[in-house]
DNA sequence: GTCTATAATTCGATAGAC
DNA sequence: GTCTATCGAATTATAGAC
């Protein structure tokens, strides 16, 4: 029973601030300008550690930019709220967790993290948004109409930093953002 | 009179090379990926030339990166059509000329690229949302609305390729997306 | 105007002492 | 488990021959 009663490793703690370095130089830099010499520097910890615990530089963004949306379930959400509760869910959850911005930087030169971001959006967008009941043949299209306007709203407000996106306060963007979503969700073009 | 009589030099042509291959490059890799011997190599020529002719990596970007949107004036704009008429535009446009997506996959990790990308902006969306004639309070934020929307759908359409969005013909994204934008520039949250 | 040669960095990754 | 030392490759940029 060596491995049944997980005692907490001393490593663990470093390989915790590993990712948290990660996730904030990959979410600040992408993928390319992040080093793994930078990040180890955050870290306080040497380059090589990074190495032994990650494997190469692709292992670490893989395990840096585990990402879960934690999206509620649509079912349970009135039908005519469902846009104003995916804008809402959406900001609270990238305001608080800097692992979508670097999945997002990271998606747009990585081919890799470009994968992980259409695995992403399959199995969690797009599954949320079939499992609520709208035409079946639609949801796919539905789902993509969703990420178009959610995705543009975060590159436009955390990486672009668009003056007026960046300014509109969350309740402002819901306003404004929520009709479209809900229409994309549930309406006729 | 040296310069008066513009000949049609021979470094002209190089010089145009260049240009194209580099925004093929910039496009397809995003900035810190595309290397000056690749652009080089493309355009057949010495790499050296490159920095003869620009200077620096970031002066060739400069140069490749310059674009004009060409927006129609809004003011000759049917009103209730004006949704319509940019969605039209916005995947003309990009459709025809690359060098959208490079300055978009630039500016996700390169600070000169996002700058440009805002200047863009305000230059030219803002600038036109300006001029025909809502509430001039809130014109700056109804084309930053515009441009999460238009730069979202160019995202998930250009740069992640998200499946759905990708596989969607001109006229239905039109039809989907006309209504978002025309409420953004016309309507109240 | 074009190209060769190379300087000066910087990076990811490895080997091995302790 | 942690760190020192370093390799080999790739990059931008420069100096200078032709």
């Amino acid at each position: 029973m060596t491995e049944t009663a997980p005692r907490a490793r001393r490593s663990d703690a470093t390989r915790a601030a590993i990712l948290r370095a990660a996730r904030e130089r990959f979410a600040a830099d992408g993928y390319e300008r992040a080093t793994i010499r930078a990040i180890a520097a955050d870290a306080r910890i040497d380059p090589s550690m990074v190495m032994r615990y990650y494997g190469s530089k692709e292992g670490l963004f893989a395990a840096a930019a585990e990402f879960d949306l934690r999206l509620p379930d649509l079912a349970a959400v009135p039908p005519d709220r469902l846009g104003e509760t995916l804008v809402r869910h959406f900001l609270a959850r990238w305001e608080g967790d800097e692992t979508l911005a670097a999945l997002l930087r990271a998606a747009s030169t990585n081919p890799g993290a470009a994968e992980r971001m259409r695995l992403l959006f399959a199995d969690q967008l797009a599954a949320a948004v079939a499992g609520f009941g709208t035409d079946p043949a639609t949801t796919a299209r539905r789902a993509g109409l969703v990420a178009s306007q959610t995705l543009g709203l975060a590159f436009t407000r955390y990486i672009v930093r668009l003056p007026p996106v960046v300014e509109m306060a969350p309740e402002d963007l819901v306003e404004w953002v929520a009709p479209t979503l809900q229409r994309y969700l549930t309406g006729r073009p």
